[in-house]
DNA sequence: TTGTAAGCGTTATCAA
DNA sequence: TTGATAACGCTTACAA
């Protein structure tokens, strides 16, 4: 646990000296540099960066804030994988990550500046909250640099990255136009997330341009719950057998949905065409392989990581929208209707 | 940005009687609690937790060592649920967890204690590192407290979470020889993984066990990877027509050893019975389903937590090792030979 | 019950 | 090129 003061004693010089010496100043002569390395290394000596913080205001560390991370995250591999993101991206700029984990309940106790400045983060990455959640409104407010996954939310010191949802709904639900379905629904997510509403804009939009009325009632909500989606899909499908296809605005509803059909002994893709959205691992083990929207997890991470780092070091104004591309992957569980 | 000078400063008192009062000290007079707990609201007070750090030399913080936190860990959840175990358990606790995200490069530029001393984390939780990681050297000889996940190490303040490996592969093996299976292959991970040697260890044990002659050239080592499992199981499965049944190390091996037997034409579990090892989500998503043994991946994080939460806060010697139990799960992979 | 003062390990300012 | 010294925000003897 040697210090900067016991390097300074051992080589006979001031704390300044070895200060100046070990972050790399010029104005420190070579012989007293070297010796100040030398005698550094011998006391085996790593800098106290909580004293640095201190005196500097600057932590160098970044808060990683996911709502709700547990268990129901597994399925869906998506928390899992925009954090490898965030944490290759932040270590690469020299950030360390400290995980908040919150909950509805921790969240009324302690603000979300409170929560920042006790830990000395310098800028936070959210992941998975919802849009009525009221760390957003303090987030905006604050002047604490925010990046948000799929939430848009704008603000002097606020950013987001996301995929172009409106753009990935409609070639989902333009693929199975083009195979042949207007009877189409969509199992969506619920009201308070983001990316539902762009979603549900890009399946009505494309519905109107195919000059398909757009139905209320085909539109359901699954809470991005596969058991949900199951349960609403089953009693929905049993009483709409005219419909063909099903838009899922998640893949994991999607599975509830072909379990829904399944127990209801619709064939897929024969009987019932369905189209996820997200490529989660599982797609491609689902039988027959779920064909949905492709978007890359990992980059979400590493450019929201990379917008923050941005906006924490550089004051030439940031880019503050990040919109990544998404992709329609064509598998098993679509086709023509009968 | 409020501090406890401030506060004093507003409330007419030393910042001696502010910090005692904040903390709940006893002598502090009814009165002037009231009055600092007032002010410390309206300015927005939150303490600065760096400070007290640094003076109390603890940071209430746990370093999470990953190597190789990335996307190949997007299939076997093991990870993610491992960490939301260890984020609950620390937040329990009140403690805050720091991301370590480290590979072999980036060891060599810093060594164990340098990475914790630096971040002065008081104790960490490693995951995923091999028996031959030169971490563990320095683990061993530091006195930071630390727990392994799935790495039998131990010390003075060093500990570590696993499951019964050895039991684990002794039922899974059981379960082929008593469906009368006698040629029975094992597709391991590698040398350099503690539950591997163990795994090994009960595969041969229960051979033995049921007089079945250990083959040397029944064991290979697919590293834990899926291709590689794929690859090696093709070869060897082409060549030896007279294995019946596999017992993989991990699910995601038996997932690459499923293809291999698939692309040889073998069905499944008619030609060929395969157990796995995790139960990880995918498992219940591949047809036939995969019988593999279920081990509790969130309990081991949070046990791994607990401990060192203990180690941490108790004098009294905290129990260091903690063994998990597995079990059998018998799905559809597995059958009789013919 | 309250306050003074020292100290935690750094960096930064200023003078030598 | 170097060194005293103050400062960061907090806790904690010790004194009053």
């Amino acid at each position: 646990m040697a210090t900067i003061k016991d390097i300074a004693k051992e080589a006979g010089v001031s704390v300044t000296t070895v200060s100046r010496a070990l972050n790399g100043y010029s104005d420190v002569s070579a012989g007293t540099r070297k010796l100040i390395e030398k005698t550094a290394q011998e006391l085996n000596y790593s800098p106290n960066t909580l004293a640095r913080s201190l005196v500097m205001n600057k932590s160098r560390t970044i808060g990683l804030l996911v709502s709700e991370l547990n268990r129901s995250g597994a399925k869906d591999m998506f928390t899992y994988e925009v954090m490898c993101g965030i944490n290759d991206s932040a270590a690469d700029e020299g950030y360390d990550l400290v995980l908040f984990s919150t909950n509805t309940v921790k969240q009324k106790q302690k603000s979300y500046t409170q929560l920042c400045r006790e830990r000395q983060v310098e800028g936070v990455i959210m992941q998975g909250i919802k849009m009525d959640d009221p760390y957003i409104k303090e987030v905006i407010e604050s002047n604490i640099p925010c990046v948000f996954v799929d939430v848009e939310v704008e603000g002097e010191n606020v950013g987001y990255v996301t995929t172009d949802n409106i753009f990935g709904a409609q070639i989902a639900v333009k693929h199975l136009i083009n195979l042949g379905h207007r009877n189409i629904a969509m199992m969506n997510g619920h009201d308070q997330a983001h990316v539902s509403a762009k979603r549900r804009k890009g399946y009505e939009r494309e519905l109107i341009e195919a000059d398909i009325a757009v139905q209320e009632e085909y539109i359901i909500n699954g809470e991005f719950l596969e058991p949900v989606a199951e349960t609403k899909a089953y009693r929905f499908l049993e009483k709409n057998k005219h419909i063909t296809a099903v838009f899922c605005a998640s893949d994991l509803m999607a599975l509830g949905v072909m379990k829904a059909a399944t127990r209801l002994g619709l064939k897929i893709p024969e009987d019932l065409s369905i189209v996820g959205f997200d490529n989660i691992v599982l797609s491609e083990y689902t039988s027959p392989q779920l064909t949905t929207i492709g978007q890359d997890k990992y980059q979400m991470g590493y450019e929201a990581a990379k917008m923050l780092t941005s906006m924490l070091t550089n004051r030439i104004p940031t880019q503050k929208i990040a919109t990544l591309d998404n992709s329609l992957i064509i598998r098993g569980t679509t086709a023509p209707p009968k």
